[in-house]
DNA sequence: TTAATATATGAACATATATGCATATATTAG
DNA sequence: CTAATATATGCATATATGTTCATATATTAA
């Protein structure tokens, strides 16, 4: 399936977003469930504020969703193909050698 | 699936692999079949060095695999999990306004 | 009210990355 | 043989990107 140039610029602005250790690291978190900002910067083991970055670059890539609680945001994952690309993309790598 | 970080790492190199335009368009006419450099220059509308360039960047990641024919060098995709993953993508972008 | 906490954001900077250019290598044509 | 063609590659450079720092906003605690 030959794609055109739009789409394929679509697609590679979502690879590009996935291609982040620390970004992976949160949505993997997110498959969890929902986790509030301090939680996910811990798990990936960066800074509070590039985590917020990183989650703003990830909202609007519509990747994840926002619910505010008091003080506290909650984010989760946004829909359920991000799990079908996490999957397709392990399968590569534990495919080669 | 809370993945650890060498996962991560490998897996976000993966993506950023395909987080450009001009690889996911040739990747996307070698869905089609194998091509040489030239032609998949043409495809992407980028010049033959900066497709060598990307091309090599894929053969590194395992991507594409190379048969020499004369002077020419024929692309094609190295395993069946890419269209797995640009099918993943696609999805998310057609799922979203 | 003021102080503390959680998150967001803009600017600056350091690093990564894509591309063009020059050039090298390999193969075929003449 | 030499010339032409297809591809590869190193270097330079312009742009993109991730992170930190300072600061802003919102909410709760005291």
């Amino acid at each position: 399936m030959k794609i055109e140039e739009t789409i394929a610029t679509e697609l590679a602005e979502l690879f590009r977003t996935l291609g982040d250790t620390s970004r992976i690291l949160i949505l993997s978190a997110l498959t969890e469930g929902e986790q509030n900002v301090s939680s996910l910067a811990e798990f990936a083991q960066i800074s509070e504020s590039a985590t917020s970055h990183h989650l703003r670059h990830l909202r609007q890539m519509r990747l994840v969703r926002t619910k505010k609680m008091g003080r506290y945001v909650f984010y989760s994952l946004d829909d359920e193909h991000i799990a079908g690309i996490f999957q397709s993309g392990l399968e590569h790598i534990l495919h080669g050698e």
